[in-house]
DNA sequence: TTAAGGTCTGTAGTGACTACAGCTTCAAGG
DNA sequence: CCTTGAAGCTGTAGTCACTACAGACCTTAA
């Protein structure tokens, strides 16, 4: 009969390397709270369990996602207390994918312009030019 | 015979409302050298002659498309050396267009993903939720 | 002259990390 | 068992582009 075994816990320095972050950003994710006081060594040194790897793999995916470090304290308050629902979290995503909506709106507005300028730019050594053109109009 | 009439300098608070921006802004950008420091009254209050307003309108359009404060100063101390070419200009204008490209591919697969979760929602009050099963998956 | 409101300064805060200095601890090799 | 070099510890400061504030001082209209 075998027992269950649960993986070892890991150090820092192997968390981030296994999730692709910076070190010093699991630091960070602790003192501001987001990420729960691991273990540690007698020495001190931090020891991560499964736990807290999964915890970590959902912030750094909500941070992929775009959702800020506040939003992802929501998210994670909701998902702690066992008591959210679906609507709940709907109504965050359809508000982030709204705020995203409008970057992407603004940046093409920038796009088209900067497409414009450069476009009209002849690009010689003459030193008249469309964007400085563009800056300095009355 | 008419005298041609410099306009009055004006003081910060009307530049800033002028221009819509920030007070603070102003005083920032002295501080970090965009706008030289400006005339003052005997009480040292600052006084922007149009000078200093053409060269603020310079850097807020700059920024308003997207231009770092970094890459504004290249911009600033090329036109200023008067030994710019259009061809210099140009060059920094593709490459920010490139950048502000990136920027919008990086939030168009941000918005696809969260759009496709946020279909996926059924949006009731069932503690099953499609964006908390993609964050938490192993 | 006085009162209100604009401006002055330096400093600290924002968000989301990242970098560093000066230590201590750990793990592997001899 | 000892050494050595890598890894981890702490607190602090820096990044970017501002924004906010406290407490003093100046300006202007009534």
């Amino acid at each position: 009969m075998a027992f269950a075994t649960t993986p070892a816990p890991i150090t820092r320095g192997k968390l981030a390397k296994r999730f692709g972050c910076h070190l010093e950003t699991l630091r960070y994710y602790e003192k501001i709270g987001l990420l729960p006081p691991p273990a540690r060594t007698e020495g001190g040194h931090r020891l991560y369990k499964i736990d807290d790897q999964r915890r970590l793999r959902f912030i750094l995916r909500g941070r992929e996602l775009g959702f800020s470090i506040a939003e992802l304290r929501g998210l994670l308050s909701l998902v702690d207390s066992h008591v959210y629902t679906c609507g709940e979290i709907f109504d965050l995503t359809i508000e982030h994918l709204g705020s995203v909506r409008a970057k992407i709106a603004d940046l093409k507005r920038l796009e088209r312009t900067l497409a414009r300028i450069s476009s009209e730019c002849h690009g010689g050594a003459v030193p008249e030019c469309p964007l400085i053109d563009t800056l300095w109009a009355d």
